[in-house]
Formats: structure tokens, C-alpha cells, sequence
DNA sequence: TTCGTACCCATAAAATCCCGTAAAATCCCC
DNA sequence: GGGGATTTTACGGGATTTTATGGGTACGAA
């Protein structure tokens, strides 16, 4: 079924002049997949200071994710407030299209939100994916267990590119 | 089914001098899938300041639910008026289509109840989506769920627009 | 006639597509 | 298993198309 994707690793990447940014290739593949076409959904993460992201897929199991729950209350006799969890899942959630080359829009709430500068760095974290500035993911105090190092070496690497070009 | 409309996102859209509004193109190719045609229901919502919309083809899912929670009613010995359900659900409803260009004449009453004045913040929350006037969505103490700096990111947005436009 | 509404045109801004390039990853053949 | 050849990636930048919105106009109902 549509749970089968399992997002992992990490990369980082630029954000150009325009605002786009190209979606990592390990990730391009399962968003294809995932959402029969060239699509990738992006909202803000409800605890950590980042943006989460999965394929299409996931939003439709969402939906039914809510209406199992909303049965299960009703045939207990229970009220369920569909509309709050609903409000609750979709609300941040943009469908974003990337082009072919793999490049989408970061819309200018989510990147504030996001707090995505110059750089972003892709994390898969199993049933979806995070978009941290990578500044903010070493400086956080929130409990997000994430190699250090990793997240290190990708700045490293940023700050080297973006470096040599500022002439 | 026709529950694959997952409406999600948000995006705010001014009210002209005539009454006129567009729908967000997010929105607008759902509408036109699960209409069959440039359609929106809109109407108030049960519990929340503001407005509920979607497509034609939920009226219909509508229906179902009201006759879920009878039979789930009738499972437990309880009693169940699918009538005053009914009423509650369809009586605001009002079909509205929209031209070719994506806008439609908001019905005043529509207007006055949702408090919409001159702009609305269009909010997807699953199977349907909501309109709000953006300040009555942040003050409002009801338990709706929404990354509030959504909101206030799409505010000032439309604030500095509209207070570039008024000279 | 006069209002309310659908339709048409205009425009600026935003999004999308297309083409080019350089660096990195992959292939492949000996 | 090395090293050049080919393919993919990550970007930059321009051209085209879609949006959001203002404003005019014609048509049907009151």
C-alpha cells in the first residue's frame, strides 16, 4: 500500500534568486511514486522549528486516517470533531509541483516559517521528510536525534560552494 | 470515491468593490474535478465563525455521513434525528458557480455571517475548506487548529497590498 | 429604467516551462 | 580496477503562461 515509502538520508540544497529549490534526487524518485506525478507536499512540522514533506499518497491516508477515527466515535457514541483534525493535518499543507529538473517554489510563508535561508537540508525521517536550515537543526534544543555530525559535514559543504562563488 | 478531494493549504483573496472574489487556483481544480463544471457549495459553518466550501460532489458524501451516524445511532439503541442532522448541514448551503477566470459574487447574507470584509483567508482542511475573515480567525477562542503564523503571515501580506493601493 | 450578474478586456505579479552549463555520479570497456 | 565517456544533477537565467484583481458592458428581472 501507499505506507511503503520510507524516506531516508540527508542532503542539502541551495535556494536560488527565484526562491526555487531542486528537490534531492534520493527523495525524487518515492515522491513520484508516491504521488503518480511530479508533486510534493509541504506543511509546517507541528513541534520542531521545520517543514515536513511527503508525496501525495500520504495525504489521502490522512483522510481516511480521520474518518476511521470519526467511525470508531460515532459507534461508541462519542463525538469526534473532524473539521479540528482535519484543521490540524491540512491546514499548512501546500501540494507543491516540481518541474522536471526537480526544482518547486518555496512559498515565501513556509520558507519564514521554516526559517530556510540560503540553504536547506533534506532529512528523511521514515514516513516523511524534514526541511531544516541546517543552522537551526544544530542549534536546537528540542530533542531531534539527528547525527551532529552529519548535519556538520552538509555545512561544511554548503558554506564551501556558496563561498567560492561570492566573488 | 468522491472523497479523494483533500483540500489543504491556505491563501488569502480580496473582496472587490463589487463583491466579487476569486477562488485560489489551489482550490480551484479540485472544485472543478468534484463539481463537474465550475461549482462551489458554500455555506456557514456549525460550530466556527466562519465558512465552509467545497465541491458538488460532497453534498452527496454528506448524505452518507448523516446516514452513518443514524445507523450508528440505531446500533446503540439511541435515538437519531436525521431530519434536524439535515437541516443543519443543508439548510445555509448555496450552490455559486464561477466564471472562467476563477471568481464568484459572494452572497451578501453569506457575507455578513462569515464576517468577511475585505479580504478572506481561504483554509483547506481535508474535505472541505473554510472562509475566514483572518483577524476573526486569530482572535477567535475556539478550539481551531491552525499554525496561527499562517495566518498572520498571509495578514500582513495583505496588508501592506491593500494599504499600498489605498492612497 | 435600474439593479444584479455574467461576460469581456487589461495588467502586473507570480508561477511554469525551457534551455544552457558545470560539477558530480554512473557506466563501460579494456 | 583505472580512466575516459556518458548520464544525471544542481543551478542560473530568460521566455511564456497563469493568477489575482480592476474596470467596462450587455442582458435579464424587478
Amino acid at each position: 500500500m501507499s505506507g511503503a515509502f520510507a524516506y531516508s538520508g540527508s542532503a542539502i540544497s541551495a535556494i536560488d534568486d527565484k526562491g526555487r529549490l531542486s528537490v534531492p534526487a534520493f527523495l525524487r524518485k518515492n515522491l513520484v511514486e508516491s504521488s503518480d506525478g511530479r508533486t510534493l507536499c509541504l506543511g509546517t512540522h507541528e513541534k520542531w522549528d521545520c517543514l515536513v514533506g511527503f508525496g501525495l499518497s500520504r495525504k489521502a491516508d490522512m483522510l481516511i486516517e480521520i474518518d476511521k477515527q470519526w467511525e470508531a466515535a460515532i459507534a461508541r457514541g462519542d463525538s469526534f470533531d473532524k473539521d479540528a483534525a482535519g484543521a490540524r493535518k491540512f491546514s499548512s499543507l501546500q501540494d507543491l509541483s516540481f518541474d522536471a529538473s526537480g526544482r518547486f517554489i518555496l512559498p515565501p510563508q513556509l520558507r519564514e516559517i521554516g526559517k530556510l535561508e540560503s540553504h536547506v537540508l533534506f532529512h528523511g525521517i521514515g514516513t516523511t521528510f524534514c526541511l531544516w536550515n541546517p543552522q537551526t537543526l544544530l542549534d536546537t534544543t528540542d530533542d531531534v536525534p539527528v547525527d551532529r555530525r552529519l548535519v556538520e559535514h552538509h555545512l561544511k559543504e554548503a558554506g564551501q560552494k556558496s563561498g567560492g562563488k561570492q566573488k
